[in-house]
DNA sequence: CTGAAAGCGCTTACAG
DNA sequence: CTGAAAGCGCTTACAG
């Protein structure tokens, strides 16, 4: 107790014991073929040193540490947050533990992170890539790939590896809540967030214009707001510009929930009815969206689905790491949901 | 390329080098005592077989992983996913990754994250207690003790464990923001939040007791509303309980920001000037708050400080792994910020 | 049912 | 400056 310890060992186990450090490996994984006198002395020993096997050098030697590392851009934003829930949620169901990693930095932190650190005990991963694209994500889990250790992506951000990934119907989704709003009368639309990067800006935008598009609306690009940050301010900021540069607008589609809560709460310090004189919707259906004033009208991409695809996928790969093609995509879409409330009119 | 190739390990490497593995060893650690051509010799056969070193065998034989692990109880609270990006932040500049592990479950569930999974794996933890309390905790960590892996509590729940703790000055923050709210005119001020269980309720009603004696108003119980969950959900029933029940009230402080803002929405869609007829204070700061209709008033209490102390302790326990004194005790406080905005009335 | 041996892939003194 | 040897703590066939 005065000097530290060493910590007990599976040979310290074995000796009180009395068996082969074999032995006791067999009873603590619960193996079959042993005795009951036998099994109950090892456990009895094992108690008595306090004995808990190094994990470390089992998954060495095994090869498996049954646990997953889910790797996203940043907690801080409650997409992110709400997503990772998902993905530990959906891990637990195949008895796998998930060790978070948060990128939140440049490219070099993110190759980083793939490359060292917790994805080298991991048995596998899962990924929404924040800095980097396609085929660069390929050539940085290449080390991944020799350790036989296989990567999911969740996202829109890996649209040319060869990984298998999981993603949103982006252009149904955006398409569908831009039409809520058109049923709710509107019939100038303002599009807040679109952007030349990748990601989910571009698909949305195109959901956005097909609406418009079936509605015999035509696009007009005083309408369209670029932001390349999907954050309250930004959405804020936008439709402050949108009011000073004196654009009619009768409804606000933010691009995803932050962009749309800014905006909504821009139009409320304006004096602005919404929904009476402004509709507003958003994107991800985040748990803050229904409680904000009025409650926000949005979409549910189908985080809880995507995670649970992005597992299944996943949890394939540990079962068969040997025998699949590395060039096979399996490329899957989560289900959507449209859910209008407070700041959408009811159509008619 | 077609069949899957096994990962390349130090001895492939020393072999086409023709050197021995220590060799190899000492290059990519970067060892001084390796001449220049051997050097090159080396980094030439590493690159041509896209080597990696196996982190999980290095981090056997070496005893370090050079990441720690942070346990925290939830991410879709905001407070924990900002505290958590603090603890990120202030791990790198210790050169040191984390891993994040979520509670967000039963105790059995906590006991199985503080034993095995990726605690397993790391340097050192940090952990946010959930349901686990101060005793309990020390005996569920016995085994990271063992396995010489310092652990730094951050919050209120382990008061009575052994482990080193970091902490909020619960007491004086609470205190000052009812402060902000005397100062603001207040008389009648709701406090939301309070409970017998563990943690920082019992702190913060003492904080708000405190304050109104200073100021020689009388404890009314009629304002003290009881909630053990602290989301917004609870904040805004609360309020409306304490508006249907008919009692007086100028103020309302929100043991966290949550319960906070959930009252304010109460206030605002029930018709009330905030701040003119009653002011409305929180406790966490989260980012969110600022965006509130009006700006929410709050205390910082210290994340970043409190993260940055626990690093800090935590660093110097990895350093100094064997020589402390089990029993030693080190706990510190955070300093708070008070932050008044547009849901208190400025002071005359 | 149990044990001796080999080995997972590294790093660490220790010789030379 | 470099290498042979031992060993981190386990698990895994393989004998018996």
């Amino acid at each position: 107790m005065s000097t530290a310890p060493s910590p007990a060992t599976i040979r310290d186990v074995a000796r009180l014991a009395g068996v082969s450090p074999a032995t006791v490996s067999n009873v603590l994984r619960d193996h079959p073929r042993v005795s009951d006198a036998t099994r109950a002395r090892v456990r009895a020993a094992a108690d008595e040193l306090g004995y808990e096997p190094n994990a470390l050098a089992r998954s060495l030697r095994s090869g498996r540490s049954g646990t997953i590392a889910l790797v996203v851009p940043d907690l801080r934003n409650a997409y992110f947050a709400e997503l990772a829930s998902e993905v530990i949620g959906a891990a637990s169901r195949y008895g796998l533990r998930v060790a978070v990693e948060v990128l939140a930095g440049d490219r070099a932190h993110e190759v980083s992170v793939l490359t060292g650190s917790m994805t080298a005990f991991v048995d596998g991963l899962v990924y929404v890539p924040q800095k980097l694209l396609g085929t660069e994500i390929d050539d940085v889990l290449e080390t991944r790939r020799a350790h036989r250790v296989p990567v999911v992506l969740l996202g829109e951000r890996g649209a040319d590896s060869h990984c298998p990934q999981v993603g949103y119907r982006n252009v149904e989704a955006s398409r569908a809540v831009t039409e809520l709003l058109l049923a709710g009368g509107a019939r100038r639309i303002a599009a807040i967030g679109p952007h030349e990067r990748a990601g989910s800006a571009t698909p949305r935008l195109e959901g956005y214009l097909a609406a418009l598009d079936a509605a015999g609306i035509p696009r007009d690009d005083a309408l369209i707001r670029p932001t390349t940050a999907w954050h309250r301010t930004s959405g804020a900021q936008a439709v402050a510009e949108l009011l000073a540069d004196g654009v009619e607008v009768d409804a606000v589609f933010g691009f995803n929930d932050m962009l749309a809560l800014g905006a909504l709460s821009t139009l409320v310090r304006a004096g602005l009815d919404v929904p009476g004189q402004v509709q507003v919707a958003g994107f991800d259906d985040l748990e803050e969206s229904a409680f904000a004033l009025p409650a926000l009208s949005t979409v549910e991409p189908g985080k809880r689905h995507a995670a649970g695809l992005a597992l299944e996928v996943l949890a394939h790969l540990l079962e068969h790491d040997d025998e699949d093609d590395p060039g096979a995509v399996d490329s899957r879409l989560a289900d959507f949901t449209v859910i209008p409330r407070g700041t959408t009119r009811s159509a008619r």
